[in-house]
RNA sequence: GGCUGGGUAGCUCAGCUGGUUAGAGCGCUGGUCUCAUAAGCCGGAGGUCGGGGGUUCGAGUCCCCCCCCCGCCA
């Protein structure tokens, strides 16, 4: 079976950011795992570069267009390869053979009576040089970009016939359920055929910098419109129009897009390859857009997540599993490193990680390593039978993209390794002499991590690679068919000691995006942090404004530190008993050992959040909190200028 | 304004064609084992299923009205 999956060209007018890394992580995933079973199988993606936007932005920074191209379309190519991404080709549409590939479908929908020339009308900015649909106008009729007056202009340009695939385009909806996914997408596409197509204006003769004419048509002052050419570059990738040699992987079997653009992609796009009496994709998937904390990522607040920032701190396949896990398709999800280190900790390092670290410590302790899977079956094949049962489940969502539930479902094969050593309980065998169950236990551990690491292998290829060795297999095709498809058991093997694959975070690594504060007004360099204690939801109105009773609600307090001392078997915490004058002093356990020694702290006075809710920090009672600021540098306490009586209040 | 989809535990959500005491994960909490990354396992608390009416022996699930949220369109 042939495979072909797409993800869109992204378009040269910015730096990839998380939603870039998102649909191509997906898209990764289901080439990597239709190769996997064995499918031959093409990846493709790319970049987008052509258009009047990119012109004036290559002309802004005094560069030649195609150098300015070339230089962010290396940033996405560089970016996939960091994240290995493993691409069969990264078209550009700047390519050679994608535009004469352009230029063949062209002349191709010409012949056959799809295009005609005419004049496009429309609200035109003379000083911007730049068409406006009715709907962006501002203050009725003016330029949304600088606010002139817009005058009606005619332009010559040459039209596709949209309007006579309306029933086509229809009929195939009805047909293919799951071409648009998901399904609530799929329901707003036809809604909006229905409400009836117009003629598609695709050539602009106000800029050059695009795809031109076919020569046939002897008309070089017109220029491809955008989304005609950048379509167009998943044939041109398979050679349309040129070789053809890669045609066989056509239709798709999955494009993924973002929900901007699936209007075009299940519309227009259908459309064009029905004129180009092509078959359409099997299936177009919409994905979500991702926030920030809760709040919509742009420039302007300088909260945009950098992928490579993610990945360099939290590891690209931990980010990558914590954006397949989190969100189902469709949905939008939203980016917090809190979420990112509790999925991390949760799933990654307590089922998965600390799974492959029991193995290995009672592989060693009862066996010298050795693991035989001679009597798994004797023992624990309801074990392995309940994971197979699992596993049959997986192929339909990967098929769905629902990734998500993919995961979910493979996460149980881990529970059952769990419950299976506290149910066996491997120690009490050894103790009792049935050293053969023992092993078999430990045997049946080895499996699962085994199977779920082979599932697994298309979201975090490199990870389940180690996982693999340590278990003396290598995921394959190969290994795929026997320990998946056959439903065998591992060969009789050492297993290899190897550090824990997934460490536990306890803190934030990288730097929060700043908060939201009152328009305008900068981000501060520094930010109050809240030592170890997470910040709970609280009654903000949503102009981040609250009273000044709502401040009061929190009791500060000045406090003088009688004593301090290291808590054992922790790096960052202190404990301290800290006087803010009430008949006993509190007990504090302060997130502070990596800035203050115990010693430096005593007789000093610091800030107390004072009414806060006890807390237990590794078993101890914190009954406070102290105030202090973080930035790159490192963290200082917010003290009182001069000495106060402690228990003073702040305010 | 029109059309979708949705409002279920602190959070994120699952609950198909109406049927025993409404579920999962995370979080919180009590207990417990020691192979393990303060991880694992067992147990618990927590929901008038947006509001109101109706159909029914029986409704989160069907019907009507209202409120609110997301999306698409205008």
């Amino acid at each position: 079976m042939k495979n072909y999956i797409t993800t869109p060209i992204y378009y040269v007018n910015g730096e990839a950011h998380i939603g870039h890394a998102y649909t191509t992580f997906i898209a990764d995933t289901l080439a990597r795992s239709a190769r996997l079973v064995g499918d031959e199988t093409y990846l493709l993606t790319g970049t987008d570069e052509h258009g009047q936007k990119i012109e004036e932005a290559a002309a802004k920074q005094g560069k030649p267009t195609l150098q300015f191209a070339d230089e962010i379309s290396a940033t996405f190519k560089n970016l996939w390869d960091e994240f290995d991404i493993s691409y069969d080709q990264f078209i550009r549409t700047t390519d050679e053979k994608h535009k004469s590939g352009v230029q063949a479908a062209f002349a191709k929908m010409v012949e056959k009576g799809d295009i005609y020339k005419d004049f496009y009308e429309g609200n035109y900015c003379v000083s911007c040089e730049t068409f406006f649909p009715e709907s962006q106008l501002v203050d009725g009729g003016g330029c949304p970009d600088c606010g002139r007056a817009t005058t009606i202009v005619k332009e010559e340009s040459y039209f596709f016939r949209l309007s006579k695939y309306e029933q086509p385009l229809l009929q195939y909806y009805e047909e293919h359920t799951d071409f648009i996914l998901p399904k609530s997408r799929r329901n707003e596409v036809i809604s909006f055929v229905r409400g009836g197509l117009h003629d598609l204006s695709v050539t602009r003769t106000s800029f050059s910098w695009g795809v031109h004419m076919p020569d046939s048509l002897n008309d070089p002052k017109h220029v491809m419109y955008v989304w005609l050419d950048a379509l167009m570059n998943y044939i041109t990738a398979l050679g349309y129009g040129n070789d053809g040699k890669l045609m066989d992987f056509w239709p798709a079997s999955t494009q993924l897009v973002g929900k901007d653009i699936l209007r075009f992609h299940a519309i227009y796009w259908p459309a064009f390859l029905m004129s180009l009496d092509l078959p359409l994709p099997k299936r177009i998937g919409a994905h979500g857009w991702w926030t920030r904390d809760g709040e919509k990522m742009s420039k302007s607040k300088g909260n945009v997540v950098d992928p490579r920032e993610v990945a360099k701190h939290y590891g690209v396949e931990n980010f990558r599993y914590f954006m397949m896990r989190e969100v189902p398709f469709g949905q939008d999800g939203d980016f917090s490193q809190r979420a990112l280190i509790d999925r991390m900790n949760s799933d990654l390092s307590n089922d998965l990680g600390n799974l492959l670290n029991r193995t290995i410590g009672m592989s060693e302790k009862y066996s010298d390593f050795c693991i035989d899977s001679v009597d798994v079956l004797k023992y624990h094949s309801k074990e392995i039978n309940d994971a197979h049962a699992i596993i049959s489940t997986l192929p339909a969502f990967m098929y769905d993209l629902q990734l998500h539930r993919y995961l979910e479902e493979l996460w149980k094969i881990f529970s059952i390794g769990n419950k299976a050593i506290e149910e066996h309980a491997p120690w009490i065998k050894i103790k009792e002499g049935k050293t053969d169950e023992a092993l078999a236990t430990v045997a049946l551990i080895a499996n699962l991590l085994a199977k779920a690491s082979v599932m697994l292998h298309s979201i975090m290829p490199k990870t389940t690679a180690i996982v693999a060795d340590a278990l003396g297999f290598e995921i394959t095709t190969a290994s795929y068919n026997t320990l998946i498809i056959a439903n065998n058991l591992l060969e009789t093997f050492d297993i290899k000691k190897v550090p824990p694959l997934f460490p536990r975070i306890d803190e934030p690594l990288m730097d929060e995006a700043p908060k939201a504060m009152l328009e305008n007004e900068t981000a501060p360099a520094v930010s109050v942090v809240v030592e170890m204690i997470d910040k709970k939801e609280t009654t903000v109105g949503e102009d981040g404004l609250i009273t000044i009773d709502q401040f009061f609600q929190t009791s500060l307090k000045i406090g003088t530190v009688l004593a301090a001392m290291e808590v054992p078997k922790s790096t960052k915490l202190l404990k301290l008993h800290v006087d803010v004058g009430e008949e006993y002093p509190r007990q504090i356990i302060a997130g502070i050992r990596e800035y203050y020694s115990a010693a430096s702290l005593v007789g000093t006075q610091v800030c107390v959040v004072a009414n806060l809710k006890p807390a237990k920090l590794m078993g101890m009672l914190s009954e406070g909190m102290l105030l202090a600021a973080k930035d790159i540098d490192g963290l200082c306490l917010i003290r009182p200028e001069k000495s106060r009586i402690a228990g003073s209040s702040i305010g």
